[in-house]
DNA sequence: CACTGTGGTCTACAGCGTACACAGCCGGTC
DNA sequence: GACCGGCTGTGTACGCTGTAGACCACAGTG
């Protein structure tokens, strides 16, 4: 982050990527991106159109991150596995700024990339094309709020706030009565943190790839 | 929204509600709720600590919606099926404001009762408390994502500015490179609005409940 | 040399959330 | 009836935001 004249439109985007995920979304100013590069807000601007322009580029940069995996012979719904899991996996590090890629997901390359290729993939597996085109709606909402919303994730810039807010949720939900919600008291652990972040994307993802599955059968089923 | 000395906090609720609605959730201002009631904008801050509170409330009034169902004597799935159908019922005619119930889920009494509710559902299909818990996790960011996500609703106040929209989108996608993009390129009509959105709803939620129903199955036959 | 486009600067403005001190009205008690 | 304490709305003020507009320094080109 060293002064240098002449900035660079992609160590702008660099820059509110970490300020968003250090201290949120809300924290990513043109102030306060200017002053990391000790320049005026204003020269921000001969980058981007406007601050919406900055986001949107910060969408593509995530999106960027998600590699499409090379065709191969395996069952389609194993390679539409892998495809929504790198995608997740390409979220997971920046959960503040996930939220973003809703908007920059037909209009940037990477975005449309990812999209081409699961439509193919559900081709494959015998969906219709207006079939295929809604689910991929549908999912790519669960795929960014998988995740976002990973339980054990709050607020909290180091890791020790955060176990602290854990364990306040904990603590908020073990307070609840339990005569009226004997269910969430005894689940308190695994809602206030999951245990295996691994296990708990694989199964996300799983969950969503079964639900395709499923319904790819029952389309064909119901085409006789 | 008449000048009425006196503000009432479930008013303002409502009003801040509409206005989210109308123009966004960046709308909801606090000087913007206090001019609707005629009122000086800290006249707020008597009646919720900050606009953080005020948004609490406003997921509130969302989750109260979303009537859980009385139990019956219909199999588990079913009876989920209907709970989450009613969650996104609740949450579908305030696309803009349904990003706040992430925060609330837990937090607020009908959020509560839904969650209790979906465990208790999920208990009865054989899955393990730690194992709906997370499941529970999982789709909550994937229901509240259906709602927001809806193809074809995204700016513009009256119908008519969001039909523009819409065409504009289906026409952006249209204009993709064949080669690359082909089936994006065919599926524009349905990426761009969807046809019918009772229909896209119903199977956004099945496709949710047959991926629990799934990960129910897999559990009891791991365990033999 | 002058000309032109590019990129950073400076100033300014309207709008945001909200801290703090104050004023009016309300209901309850002598 | 007189008083009084607490609730509720008011006024002012501060520091923050995004960004419009005029300005200037420099590079490359004729």
């Amino acid at each position: 982050m060293a002064a240098q004249k002449r900035l660079n439109r992609e160590e702008l985007i660099t820059t509110a990527l970490a300020v968003a995920d250090a201290e949120g979304l809300d924290a990513v100013t043109v102030r306060r991106v200017a002053q990391l590069h000790d320049v005026t807000p204003m020269a921000l601007y001969r980058h981007f159109p406007d601050k919406e322009g900055l986001l949107v580029a910060l969408a593509g940069r995530l999106l960027g991150g998600a590699v499409v995996p090379e065709p191969d012979d395996r069952p389609w719904h194993e390679q539409l596995r892998d495809l929504l899991s790198s995608f997740v996996d390409a979220l997971r590090p920046h959960p503040n700024a996930a939220l973003l890629v809703f908007n920059g997901m037909v209009t940037t390359e990477p975005g449309l990339a990812v999209t081409e290729r699961a439509l193919e993939l559900m081709a494959q597996g015998g969906m219709s094309v207006e079939r295929s085109a809604e689910t991929a709606s549908q999912i790519l909402g669960s795929l960014v709020a998988l995740a976002i919303a990973e339980p054990g994730r709050d607020l909290g810039p180091d890791p020790e706030a955060n176990e602290d807010a854990v364990r306040a949720k904990r603590a908020t939900l073990l307070a609840l009565s339990p005569r009226r919600y004997p269910r969430i008291v005894a689940a308190a652990d695994t809602l206030a943190a999951c245990s295996d972040r691994e296990l708990y994307f694989d199964r996300g993802v799983d969950l969503i790839v079964t639900g395709i599955r499923d319904a790819a059968r029952a389309e064909a089923a119901a085409a006789h």
